[in-house]
DNA sequence: GTCTATAGTGCGATAGAC
DNA sequence: GTCTATCGCACTATAGAC
């Protein structure tokens, strides 16, 4: 399925897009990165879009692994807040990749109508919001993880270390949910 | 200051760089957009970097109107809820506009050590924190922001019209905050 | 799976006429 | 303030040897 130079090339192409944006990263960049040629790239993938869908993909499957866990938990309450803390963890310690990679427009573009996406959405909904949130719940989520992912991103707060940044960013994301405990 | 000829070539610039991101904008692209050659837009500008840097102070101003009118007011209580109100029209008027400009890493790392961008960031801190909130309240801040930013960008509410994505995101802000008020 | 070499296109930027 | 024309370069993508 993705072999190992398949996915070097993601890697790659992953920290490339997040610092300089999709549409400023060549197969030139990725290949000078790992230290191969242009066409061993294109050997991999033949288009640039090919490679762009696969790091999203792969970021995605990241939230997928996140949701699994979650979902697996025994009461609603825990499950909720496994969601919660395992998007602030993704955030947080891959910074500003999974995060900047999901706001690039053309990935936005790629994924709008994405079936996939919206499924992973859902679940995730599902999992903060319960089984019974209305059509605004979506809102609720989709602002959560803007500000969760916007968060970690942002210039003024990017200096902070890990574990303070972790604490503080799950404190206010349960505050935001209306739940206080752990 | 800024001519007639300089405004055209922002607003251009504006909706290109939300569409395609800041790299994947060429100066082609801007001039075919406002009908004028290559030539035309480098008389304004001499280089990519200076439109760049044009777009994001064109923003960025904005943001300060909507702070200025904010400060002006009376009562701590009415200046932050002015704030707070002025972001998320600004979000929802300028829809994917603003707010993917400000996302994109080309910008980010054009500011990320940019006093103006600094100041700009304390303003609103204040503005919805209060003058005593702790380093602690930036985070706050921050999250607040991107998440009225990354909500109206996001796929699965970007269907939504603008009235009601108004008054949502005004209330969900509100909550955040922890203000129940208007 | 990787390489060199190359085709063809579009890029940012400049010169000079109007 | 706009144009045409052009430079030199980097780009995506392909062909074919190893």
């Amino acid at each position: 399925m993705t072999s190992a130079a398949q996915a070097r090339i993601i890697a790659a192409a992953l920290g490339l897009f997040a610092r300089h944006g999709v549409g400023g990263t060549s197969l030139q960049m990725i290949a000078d990165e790992i230290g191969v040629s242009k066409a061993a790239v294109y050997h991999q993938y033949k288009t640039k879009e090919e490679i762009v869908r696969a790091v999203a993909l792969d970021e995605l499957a990241a939230v997928e692994a996140v949701l699994a866990e979650a979902e697996a938990k025994a009461s609603p309450a825990e499950a909720r807040d496994a969601a919660l803390q395992g998007m602030v963890d993704l955030a947080v310690t891959r910074r500003r990749q999974t995060t900047s990679i999901l706001s690039d427009p053309v990935i936005g573009r790629l994924f709008a109508r994405d079936k996939h996406l919206h499924q992973v959405m859902s679940r995730l909904n599902r999992l903060l919001m319960g089984p019974d949130g209305g059509p605004d719940s979506h809102l609720e989520t989709a602002m959560l993880t803007a500000a969760i992912s916007g968060a970690v991103m942002h210039p003024l707060v990017s200096k902070r270390d890990d574990e303070t940044l972790r604490a503080q960013l799950t404190l206010l994301a349960r505050r935001f949910l209306g739940v206080n405990g752990g």
